[in-house]
DNA sequence: TTGTATGCGTTATCAT
DNA sequence: ATGATAACGCATACAA
């Protein structure tokens, strides 16, 4: 007993009406006779007929679906981020068909080819941590595929892109630092080929400029694995802490690395902010609940979200080839708890 | 320039034969030729052929995808399930469509539709917090819809089931409560109606029933929406805390409730554990960051996502109908931590 | 206003 | 060993 959904054909044999007919009348097509149109509507009602949309797919080269792929499904931004885009592609009629790099080139190729073979109408992404070259992105596009680059975009032109303000995010974060009395500040960053890290690093560095501190290299450092693994984060901080640079503050730029930095401090009973100041970046919804309560950036995930899906599913029904490219940047939150509050 | 992939025509004609042998090429009959095999295959190699799902789909009536269901995206237990189905279908050539019904009923009707209305091969859901009545998933399931059901589970039998000992989770937790000295234990949950939320009730009782301390049905809240708001929790912490029976702890049932809970006290005031003590469900990685410390029932959500997508694969790969259902309940994990400590 | 025929890409069933 | 044809469900150009 396999689901057996009622066709156009049943339709057709069941009021002795020909297939063009009653498609037309579903359609609404103004070239069918009310009485006609009536009976069709109100038996396609009764029984409860949808169109195939495999069928449809076929016919009219398109799938009514976008696939997004994100480095990690399990991660608070990500996962409000595709909040966002689901509640669009609803609104739209669109399925949102969802893969993961987990950081990995290989599987950030290999799940944009798998997305791309299933016939997706555009996808949605946002490149892994290990992600420098892009020509796997770039035939795509060639290609004629809808892409919409989100959060860690990409260097190439001609594409959307949406994303926040990372600079003005680190400008601002590392001004509190500093006017929390905090003057040694080290920057712990993702990867250094990604968009968003050169973005906060020059923010961060801008901010120093600014005040008039010198920029230490030394106190600058980056996690190639986007900070998911703890002892890579650990090794980066022992550098940082039992170096000749002993910074009083933390600036922790992604998620991951923020709580991996509250987790060294716990374990290295590392007080903050009396040893050391703390703001990352972090989208969970209860850093106000940690201890001591986290100053965070937080980026407007489920925005992002939308306004992604948004300009791609446009750029779908959108017949002409697209010309102009947006580039959307976004403000971040900024929220000064107590671990910045200097005592 | 859209997006035009090679077809098996397009290699038919470049070569010179039919699309029948072609496709029969492609598949490694054995009454093709080596030769002209050979000359198929390196020219599809070449051209980067990939046969186009959606032709196979509708000819196979399958669509190689599942599709998923659940009440929040945004939610730590549902992305770390998404996470374990997304390797699953990942692993098995499967997509992975999602929707969520936000824990409203209406919207886990229209999705539950809309998920079937695109064919996919199979849905995997966990319903939502409004919904007692099974009846629009037992429609789909009658009309032979492959169907997996995970986390909160429905109480209709022939249906495959995943999800976690709750009753024993909930029982050890109260223990553990217990022999930390509290003896006048609140208890917060879900919607009454929801699987989960009874089992977690019943085993809350049980283990006061076992240390013969008295029920106090009083002391026993529900939240309709899934603690999703804070001023639902709000409105029932207040009735508890300033009640007759003021308890000396309280055990949160779900994700929400639980950090709403640690948020009602910190607003209130009221200090964790030396007024009250605090133990609560909850899949968020950084609890023990919590101040303080809370301790938790955590679930094995990414293994509970695994199994379901291999028992939904598999039920659809399977040409006979399924006869033995399965009903998987893993154990849950109870982290002890300074929320529970007693002074 | 309605019906017939064709095609989307693929495979299965017939031929040859 | 290979080719022609039909079918999956739908929409549409063309015919009537």
């Amino acid at each position: 007993m396999r689901f057996e959904a009622i066709t156009i054909k049943d339709i057709a044999l069941a009021l002795g009406l020909s297939t063009s007919t009653v498609s037309r009348a579903l359609r609404d097509s103004h070239e069918i006779s009310p009485e006609t149109k009536e009976k069709v509507l109100s038996y396609a009602k009764e029984n409860n007929y949808k169109p195939n949309p495999i069928a449809l797919s076929l016919k009219e080269k398109r799938s009514s679906s976008i696939g997004v792929l994100v480095s990690e499904i399990a991660n608070s931004f990500f996962s409000q981020a595709i909040n966002g885009i689901e509640s669009v592609a609803q609104e739209k009629g669109y399925n949102v068909i969802i893969a993961q790099s987990k950081e990995y080139f290989d599987r950030e190729v290999s799940s944009m080819q798998f997305l791309a073979s299933r016939s997706v109408d555009g996808i949605l992404f946002s490149v892994s941590a290990e992600t420098s070259d892009f020509t796997h992105i770039q035939q795509l596009y060639n290609r004629g595929m809808h892409m919409v680059s989100f959060d860690r975009t990409v260097s190439f032109g001609d594409i959307h892109k949406v994303s926040v303000d990372n600079f003005k995010a680190a400008y601002e974060a590392t001004t509190l630092l500093i006017n929390n009395g905090f003057n040694n500040i080290a920057c712990i960053a993702n990867a250094s080929f990604l968009s968003i890290t050169m973005e906060r690093v020059e923010g961060y560095k801008a901010a120093l400029k600014d005040h008039s501190i010198p920029i230490i290299e030394e106190n600058i450092g980056f996690c190639s694995h986007g900070g998911l693994i703890y002892e890579e984060v650990e090794e980066i901080l022992n550098k940082k802490m039992l170096g000749i640079h002993k910074p009083d503050a933390i600036l922790a730029c992604s998620d991951k690395i923020t709580t991996n930095t509250m987790r060294y401090c716990q374990v290295h009973k590392i007080s903050i902010p009396q040893e050391v100041g703390l703001l990352g970046f972090s989208n969970l919804d209860l850093t106000d609940l940690l201890s001591p309560s986290l100053s965070v950036v937080r980026q407007p995930a489920y925005e992002m979200g939308r306004i992604a899906a948004e300009l791609l599913i446009n750029q779908i029904a959108s017949k002409r080839p697209v010309t102009q490219f947006n580039n959307v940047v976004l403000p971040a939150e900024l929220h000064q708890r107590d671990s910045t509050r200097k005592k």
